[in-house]
DNA sequence: TGATGAAATGTTATGTCATAACGTTTGAGG
DNA sequence: CCTCAAACGTTATGACATAACATTTCATCA
């Protein structure tokens, strides 16, 4: 153990592996190609990878993209850094290059929970997805 | 064909059976339940139903919960009627009844489209799901 | 140090969601 | 009628995710 109050913890082969391998890429992964670029370090089950990724989306470092099935590395917007535990965040989604950006709006957190709130919704997560073209695809 | 200038469109029989299934459901499916409760009306296939969802939510009768992968009819915020071509709406949904309630925070949908414009980012759809505990479900 | 229990791992099988590819039917408009 | 686009039917396949069970790892502590 590497003592530790509340930061990001050690992470175990399978947990580093497939991290490395978001870490790497340009875009989101799903699970199934994850696992295809790790057979050479030895994953051979899906449930190899979905279990190293379940503990990092619960460490913060990997976020799942509901609208995609795919998972992408915590690529926290200025400010704090990744894996500290952070609130709600949206993300766009290009879908002519793949491209996704984590972004923070606290207006827009604010609103939804005012809403939950008047409703008596307890939210327990939130998911913000925007699809389109970035500003690189969109055209002139 | 019955006229009609933007209105809801005739609905085929296919796409009707899938749509009164979703109608009459106290909660969200998936195409595949759907399927089960319309085998008797001479469905078979999955496919059939997909393609009449397809249908249904390019009308705007359907949403598609993405982090479901489950589908409902629109129960329209009051205000316009469903059908009518409507905006960005989300959703809350109850992970212990499985209650969905659709609503329409035009701040929301404002503050993330001032996002995009600042970034250039052309959203051709926003998805926004709170996942939680509605007010009969939650905790006293 | 050696028992022990929680967490992680390995492996097989299965379940669930979605689409490809192809051919046929339907029906409005010319 | 003819034609063409949209809807339909069917089989097969692809993509995403978990159940179930046996084994290993390793920090803790008697
Ligand atoms: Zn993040
Ligand atoms: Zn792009
Ligand atoms: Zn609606
Ligand atoms: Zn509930």
């Amino acid at each position: 153990m590497t003592h530790d109050t509340e930061s990001t913890p050690d992470l175990t082969r399978n947990q580093a592996l497939v991290f490395g391998a978001l870490s790497g890429a340009e875009g989101p992964l799903s699970a199934y190609t994850i696992l295809d670029q790790l057979r050479d370090d030895g994953l051979r089950a899906p449930l190899q990878v979905y279990r190293a990724l379940d503990k990092l989306v619960e460490f913060g470092l990997v976020h799942r993209l509901e609208s995609l099935n795919a998972f992408v590395a915590c690529n926290h917007p200025a400010g704090d850094a990744p894996g500290e535990s952070h609130g709600t965040v949206a993300f766009a989604i290009c879908e002519e290059c793949g491209g996704v950006t984590e972004f923070a709006e606290q207006d827009v957190v604010k609103r939804l929970q005012g809403w939950a709130r008047t409703e008596g919704f307890h939210a327990t997560s939130t998911v913000i997805e925007l699809r389109g073209l970035c500003e690189s695809c969109a055209p002139a």
